[in-house]
DNA sequence: CGACATTGGTTCAAACTTGAAGCAAACTTA
DNA sequence: TAAGTTTGCTTCAAGTTTGAACCAATGTCG
């Protein structure tokens, strides 16, 4: 079988990518490095954490999240534990589970930290973006992660003690959710 | 100053891509792994020797067209001298620097690994974007590339004697450049 | 109930990445 | 041309990631 090797247009493309992801990925985790202590990926867990109900999610769950293998996050979660922005409680529904509950420590640090990230990603990427090519990134990235994921089913939320409706006191101007 | 969250457009596209580029490196580290034992990353860098005049690029060269840092660079340059597929020379034309050069072996691998490779990004990637979205990818990602790695003129290249016009015989139907 | 496969997480060693030093060969300039 | 700076690359330690076990708690059947 003969290879169907990329188009020009292909190619060019996929170099752009790969450059653009790298530069991309550099840029956001030095800064998040300097300012927060931690890379990108290590926010995205607080940001994950912040917006779940109670601010708890199970390992499995947040890894889903995140799109990291389970091994990974649990290396980073206990890093997160030792720095006290993370707190690990059992599951009391499954006892072999168990579940990542953002701190007060890690809601600040995440507050604290949140402005600079943004500026950095809108200075790295958005303020560089028409809104039309803003739609058509999130298009074709959809479009991408929903091909790759395995195409399960969403995993309907279910009202487990750890999970209830309440979603807490959302202080001031903060973003609901966290870039 | 107050902060500028992204507006809601952004924040999808912006997770939308979080999620697509990890998945997408993933699933292209993993087959690559698989195919060649090796990582993306060290794969990109023989790609990038099997373009470059007489197959020979400086280490700082090749680390600004991989987008990564020396010391990166440097190891993985080791671990493919140990695999046999790089060999380093020392420059010629200044006695600092060093040449890292894909010896045939490297280019056999290349080669062998290559077919597996296109196919995969096409599967991951290009089989599901229209022709227009091509477009659109690659020019937001050079635009993001242009905005984030300084705006330095390109390098003119010289005519160092490891850099002579000669280009070697370009085997059978193989792409001229490497996916 | 009692095998057996599955799921949720962790652990471990090996590989990789980071960023700060370090070293030596240019380059600059007084 | 000596002193001081920059450039090219490597080294080193600390931190992170990977993937293959591994363990315990569920689930599933017969």
């Amino acid at each position: 079988m003969t290879t169907r090797w990329l188009t020009p247009d292909e190619q060019r493309a996929w170099r752009a990518y790969i450059a653009a992801s790298h530069l991309l990925e550099d840029a956001i985790d030095r800064q998040l490095q300097q300012e927060a202590g931690m890379p990108h990926l290590y926010y995205s867990i607080l940001a994950n954490l912040s917006e779940a109900p109670e601010r708890r999610l199970r390992m499995t769950d947040l890894a889903e999240r995140t799109k990291i293998t389970r091994s990974r996050l649990t290396y980073a979660v206990g890093r997160l534990e030792k720095d006290g922005a993370v707190r690990r409680e059992g599951c009391p529904t499954d006892r072999r589970g168990s579940v990542a509950a953002l701190t007060d420590e890690g809601m600040t640090l995440l507050e604290r930290t949140a402005p600079g990230h943004v500026e950095t990603v809108r200075a790295a990427l958005f303020d560089h973006l028409t809104p039309e090519q803003v739609g058509q990134l999130e298009e074709i990235c959809a479009g991408v992660a929903r091909n790759l994921q395995g195409d399960e089913p969403g995993t309907v939320a279910e009202d487990v003690p750890w999970r209830r409706r309440s979603s807490g006191p959302c202080t001031s101007s903060q973003p609901q959710s966290w870039p």
